[in-house]
DNA sequence: TTTTAGTTACCATTTTGGTAGTCACTATTT
DNA sequence: AAATAGTGACTACCAAAATGGTAACTAAAA
């Protein structure tokens, strides 16, 4: 039971308490066998779970029986404990964080997916006047929330693939033999309000990405984002007098004039 | 920290992110002297720091330096990882339960003041009649906001100490010598539609407490808490026909005529 | 020459998972 | 009736892994 684990118990005190779960008021040699947890080992794995009041002991006469909290006061115990500690952690992490400015021309490394995805859901409820995105499916579903939150407010641009119902403003990919092939290498782009941007590999490959405030990267690839829309609406287009027509086109993308603040 | 090394973080690692949380961006040997980690460990702590995405590492021409993970970002990512854990435990766990009827004539013994608590919240919420309750300050704190969620629709009797504002129907015990001695043993009873019994001592002590669903014991406890409310009443009272009017107010009081269920 | 920066190679302790073997009592098979 | 298998309870270890902690060495910069 990997979640028990991760909220501090061991692999014999999950193993105990799922089986406890279960098994229902049983006796010790029962949850070790049920559990297969040694027998020599029960008593005292039982016993500290008793302390961490997760399993309830009862002395009968004919013997001692233990039973697992309820599942209920279980996770309402877990809830409670969770909570009182994040609040904890958030006041005085807040109160230690020095606000220095953030110097010019950074690059930072990005790892570990759920790192990558909360960094990229709070530069998105920063964002003030426009956010340009490529995502794929997966990666716009870890931020469609937040990205429908703000939309009323900012500009979202960009282009998304296989996304079933993303934010009007948004071009669809169209569907060609490099975007199905499973091999192909995916890349996301953010930029916010063009100072910030986290651009990386895809989070189900390996899990890298960069935060850059450099004005350069977020040119390159605010303008990489834009051929990418503007291939895709021509293909769609297909009709003559296009210079003038992707000059204007480029213009409402990136809104060089003509945007008035909301 | 203890709230970081609570959530999976070892030592080291916890003071690695508050000390870089303090300073900002710094090389590994300014985290090593400021935390106070040795020298020849910050390097891998880092490292895996970096893997778990709590750290920035960025490598300049002049050297390497690393960055904290932005405290809200921080934040947001454990919200949510703990989010989706606790979503897990929770399904898991609630399918393998097993609905066996609970025996009559239980005694369990709850050790831990959370478990206590958890507990005792559960049973509130189940409440459907009666909650008779003998509570101190801190302890009632504990479990105001469910007391006074049900409160509506059941009838909560009983006595509390030292508690500012408790619902209305319960009595406040008188202050006495007795009330006051820091040494004095405090004992709390929780009543659940005289079907379920929660008792013990109390929470800033030993952490130990009953559960039970045996009637005899509910019956004694709750006698136990009718009497001390009416000896209360009766000092407040100071009248003659005592007799008479102790009968009245322990039909009331149990509400054993009269009572409509709304 | 002290401070900063980076690295290698250990070591001790604690936690955790896992084994062996003992004792007593009960139920069932032969 | 004796032998066996299963249940229930407990002591004493042991090995591996994780974690905290030390010594010492290099090399540049201040």
């Amino acid at each position: 039971m990997q979640q028990l684990k991760a909220i501090g118990y061991t692999e014999y005190e999950a193993k105990s308490y799922v089986s406890l779960v279960k098994s229902g008021t049983v006796t010790a040699y029962q949850v070790s066998k049920n559990s297969g947890i040694p027998r020599a080992r029960i008593y005292d794995i039982l016993k500290s779970l008793i302390e961490k009041g997760l399993v309830l002991k009862e002395e009968k006469i004919d013997g001692t029986v233990y039973s697992p909290l309820p599942v209920d006061v279980f996770l309402e115990k877990a809830q409670s404990n969770w909570q009182k500690n994040y609040q904890n952690l958030s006041n005085k992490l807040k109160q230690l964080e020095t606000t220095e400015e953030s110097p010019d021309n950074q690059i930072l490394i990005l790892k570990e997916k759920t790192t990558i995805i909360s960094y990229c859901r709070m530069l998105i409820r920063k964002a003030e006047k426009r956010i340009i995105i490529s995502l794929w499916d997966d990666m716009y579903e870890e931020m469609r929330e937040e990205l429908e939150e703000v939309a009323e407010g900012v500009q979202i641009q960009g282009i998304t693939l296989h996304v079933d119902h993303p934010i009007k403003t948004v071009d669809l990919h169209r569907i060609t033999h490099f975007t199905e092939a499973p091999t192909s290498k995916r890349w996301f782009v953010l930029s916010i309000d063009a100072k910030e941007m986290i651009y990386g590999s895809y989070v189900n490959d390996c899990e890298l990405a960069f935060y850059t405030n450099d004005q350069v990267h977020i040119y390159l690839l605010e303008d990489y984002v834009w051929h990418d829309v503007l291939v895709n609406r021509l293909v769609k287009r297909n009709k003559d007098n296009l210079e003038q027509w992707i000059s204007e086109e480029r213009k409402k993308f990136f809104m060089e004039d003509g945007f008035v603040e909301k």
